[in-house]
DNA sequence: AGAACCACCTGGCAGC
DNA sequence: TGCTGCCAGGTGGTTC
């Protein structure tokens, strides 16, 4: 579900709700996420207020007086803010607010993550480890280019690595493989610089036209109100295996390293 | 160093 | 209708 169209979706959804808007009580209903949810999270940051709403590829950092919440939404997760809490059985943290909303997050697979981080949330160990911010005017073909020298692993692998660029998922993966005219099982040392510069066009492009049509949808993903996303309607290979693309010919399924890879055969060379 | 695999979970759906 | 098995958007950690 989430992938970082979708995260930036929830932080711009959230963000005007709850910046400057004081925690008043938080409610733990289950600790157990992919890691446990910090024993005395509400008594260390209830009386708190929002700061600022930041995202760091998929993860989402809310920023208070004096520390950071760290969130991953991970396969399943949402964060929405509401009137009231729904006692929905996935709905596992509360963060009642002082205007008498309350941030809620719900993650029916448990894959995601809730953790405390220090203000200066830069230096977590999650997240300092990560590739360049494909949203900036820092990542271009070069980044790239010189990160995949020698490098024999598949294109696609090194897009979801997250080492190079950090926040490509696998929807948009393919997506902007397939806008680049790549072919995914392509080793990604054999990728020429230019190409490369084509790659990171499409990596941006694809993911700014993903935020502004609010996200993919498949499932249960729903944005900070609660909405779905409408770019799964523009998928132009994801999901598509065995149909059409547009050249005519039939867009292919395989797998690599266990997750599915979309590729039209004409148009990725 | 790098690649392959595993683990963490639930829910939806296809097929029988 | 109901069971079983398979698949799914992520990613950190382990093993080879």
């Amino acid at each position: 579900m989430p992938e970082l169209p979708e995260v930036e979706t929830v932080r711009r959804g959230i963000a005007p709700e709850i910046i400057g808007r004081r925690i008043v009580a938080v409610f733990v209903r289950q600790r157990r996420l992919r890691r446990l949810v910090p024993a005395g999270l509400g008594k260390k940051i209830t009386g708190m207020s929002v700061v600022g709403v930041y995202r760091r590829a998929k993860y989402l950092i809310i920023v208070l007086d004096s520390c950071a919440l760290l969130v991953h939404l991970g396969m399943s997760g949402a964060l929405r803010v509401g009137a009231s809490p729904s006692k929905a059985k996935h709905e596992h943290i509360d963060w009642a607010l002082d205007n008498g909303k309350h941030l809620l997050y719900s993650d029916p697979r448990r894959f995601g993550l809730v953790l405390l981080a220090e203000k200066n949330f830069a230096k977590h160990p999650l997240l300092e480890h990560l590739g360049c911010e494909p949203l900036t005017r820092n990542f271009n073909g070069r980044v790239l280019y010189a990160a995949w020298r020698g490098k024999k692993m598949p294109v696609k692998t090194a897009l979801l690595d997250g080492k190079t660029v950090a926040g490509v998922g696998n929807i948009y993966a393919s997506e902007s493989l397939f806008d680049a005219c790549i072919r995914p099982q392509t080793a990604a040392g054999k990728i020429s610089a230019k190409r490369c510069a084509v790659l990171a066009v499409a990596i941006k492009s694809v993911l700014r036209r993903a935020i502004r049509a609010g996200g993919s949808t498949l499932r249960d993903f729903v944005d900070g109100h609660g909405h779905p996303g409408m770019f799964q309607m523009k998928w132009r290979v994801y999901g598509r295996g065995g149909s059409h693309c547009c050249c005519g010919a039939v867009i292919r399924k395989i797998f690599q390293n266990g997750r599915a890879t979309y590729y039209c055969p004409r148009c990725q060379r």
